[in-house]
DNA sequence: TCCCCATTCATACTAAAGTATGATTTCGCT
DNA sequence: AGCGAAATCATACTTTAGTATGAATGGGGA
């Protein structure tokens, strides 16, 4: 956060200096009005974008996914009970996600080598994760993961 | 896509009589160059700060949400399915019962006990369910065997 | 009867899983 | 500016899982 209004400033400051080393220079050249004008306005437009970006880089977009809910099967509210589950347990995103791929049945080297990180990192979510979940195995895990509808 | 380019080239155009506009006025009176590029700066800032968010606004963070369609479940017969897939596999009635209890998370220590039988046994009759169900590990036994309908 | 096979047990080994502890980095929040 | 949570990596260790191999028993079918 600070970083960005640090480069945001600094942005600034050289545009100030550019404007007055351009005023100096066009001063002298009468009716040059319209170079500099433009030359000012393509600056700030460039550092008006640089900005723009930068605080609308946070924008998240909703997209709906259909999945089919088999209407004699038990009624649910997949998503309501997936959050509180969530919540309650203190489950990080990354921890769900390697939940996941173990309940898919890889293993901890598959894993990571999947996820591209080393298979100590693996291990430390899981620890993490059983912890979480008052298991110590990771079949328990799984089965309790979906006894709690956190994962399908 | 169109839509954008045009409003920016209105904006753009805007931009421009408004410039010609402070011009005229400004020429007038000398000396005002600095307020002149600071309302210049400031318009472009702002036409960039838009232009930046509209064009940035595409790379963002997709967030996807399930929305249930509810579909009547199709009929089943278990114990047919059941049935077929055991007999193509030749998994026995014991390994069964120990497929069942791994998948409820139990170590083959915990299995071993419950059955009355030394871990040893429980070991042999894990390797062979293995080796029937075609996987390496008995996470992947447990998601193989439930995909098959073969336990719950 | 004899053989097949399911079940049981065992030893010895390799591989994977899990625990404990600590360090680093990045990010958001206050 | 500092703090805490999340994510990463690492070392060292213990425990559990899984493989290979061999063997004993007992029931049911050819």
């Amino acid at each position: 956060m600070n970083k960005r209004f640090i480069i945001y400033g600094i942005l600034l400051a050289v545009a100030a200096v550019l404007l007055q080393v351009l005023q100096y220079k066009l001063v002298l050249v009468n009716h040059s009005l319209e170079l500099y004008g433009g030359i000012l306005a393509a600056i700030f437009t460039l550092v008006g974008i640089t900005a723009g970006k930068r605080f609308a880089g946070k924008k998240e977009i909703l997209i709906e996914k259909q999945v089919p809910v088999y209407i004699n099967a038990p009624a649910r509210h997949p998503f309501e009970l997936n959050d509180k589950a969530l919540e309650k347990t203190g489950i990080s995103k990354r921890e769900l996600e390697i939940l996941e791929l173990m309940a898919a049945g890889m293993s901890n080297q598959e894993i990571a080598d999947k996820l591209f990180v080393s298979i100590h990192t693996i291990k430390t979510h899981t620890s993490n994760l059983f912890l979480k979940l008052d298991v110590k195995r990771r079949t328990q895990a799984v089965t309790k993961a979906r006894a709690l509808q956190l994962i399908a």
